[in-house]
DNA sequence: CGAGCTATTGGACCAAGGTCCAATTTACGG
DNA sequence: CCGTAAATTGGACCTTGGTCCAATAGCTCG
């Protein structure tokens, strides 16, 4: 299946062209006439393959950066490739660094748009797929029992299971039940496997409770 | 020590202005009038402080944008600020792309320009450090000996002594020798330590001789 | 050629991790 | 009030990892 590029422009006719060159290039184009209405597709902002998002900066009511900034602040990953009749360079900059693949003045050439389009689909399948991961790691880590993330947290420390059940105050026996339970769970067969799940899931280390020196 | 503003710009009276602001405003500031001219300054473009670029788009010679690729091609950890009196969307486009952290249209207000300068000396100290730690692993690993080198590579994957010294064809022995002196030169206190390090310092995994399926 | 570094291995020993068995206590929801 | 899940602990046993000792062989550099 071809991935979508979805067009927002209040211009009919430029939705038309950008449309039919989308199409004829093999996306699954979908068009809108204006910010609202794509924030009003639910699904279009949260899509399970991935897609990127053709925007004019310059719409009646929400503007193209305004919805991109929505989109940013909402964690949606939709790479945005902006085009624009009247955009001036604060905009631009505003626009870039909120993470657009690209901003084309128009007129611009066909093939530009496609090469901005194809970049931002390629990010856009950077991005799914590290969401998936860590989305998948996330799932494993909210099967662990508090205790179970308790000591997760102290293992990829590299912290022995002696030290770790000094911390907890429970003994060695407990901490390598729940260990071995983390291990389970999170899929990892090793303590290096377990300490790269842990630096995708985000997982911060704890702070202790007692001081040795 | 305050932190180092580099100018680049062919007007004498900005460059003038721009030293007075950014003086007043407490950094430290070296102007030059081209590119070509910080080009032959060495030692600014690897400053040993954290320092940024204040740069005019449009010059004689060598033009802004390209100095700023140039700089980039070279690895050069040097934050840019973009001026520009006749800017437009493409050149803004091609320069935040590039990673200039801001691309001001004059005229700007003073505030505005202390506003980047700040970030960028921000990013400045972020990439400062993230270096510096790089560099650090870097040399460890280069204290390795060419086996402690491989022992570390497949110890990181999460294999055991035992495996390692079948894929190296040797001893368990021998593993547990090298991998103990991978543990001191690299400063590790556990394989969690090491997988980081290894991480950090862009250490890939090697790939099997033997396939025991 | 001898000095020094590297790679290799052996033995002995202890600490630590992992696993199988089973058990008790606590807390929460139906 | 009972069943389930979580947390806790014990014992026995084997595998691994880490460390101390010492030794041999190949190699390169003065």
């Amino acid at each position: 299946m071809p991935p979508t590029v979805f067009v927002v422009d209040d211009d009919p006719s430029v939705r038309k062209s950008l449309e039919r060159l989308l199409r004829l290039s093999g996306f699954h184009v979908q068009t809108f006439a204006s910010a609202e209405e794509f924030l009003a597709c639910r699904p279009c902002q949260k899509p399970k393959e991935p897609a990127c998002l053709v925007l004019d900066v310059r719409m009646p009511g929400i503007s193209g950066i305004n919805l991109q900034q929505e989109l940013v602040k909402a964690g949606t990953l939709l790479p945005v490739v902006f085009i624009t009749g009247h955009g001036d360079i604060p905009m631009t900059v505003q626009a870039m660094k909120n993470g657009a693949v690209d901003f084309l003045p128009k007129p611009f050439a066909e093939e530009e748009l496609l090469a901005a389009v194809e970049q931002a689909l390629a990010k856009a399948a950077r991005l799914h797929q590290e969401a998936a991961e860590k989305a998948e790691i996330e799932r494993r880590i909210s099967t662990l029992t508090p205790r179970e993330y308790e000591v997760f947290r102290w293992v990829i420390t590299g912290m022995l299971n002696k030290q770790i059940a000094a911390e907890l105050k429970v003994t060695e026996k407990t901490v390598k039940v729940h260990r071995a339970r983390v291990m389970q769970k999170m899929q990892a067969a090793s303590v290096a496997d377990l300490v790269r799940l842990a630096e995708k899931g985000g997982i911060s280390p704890p702070r202790r409770d007692s001081f040795p020196e």
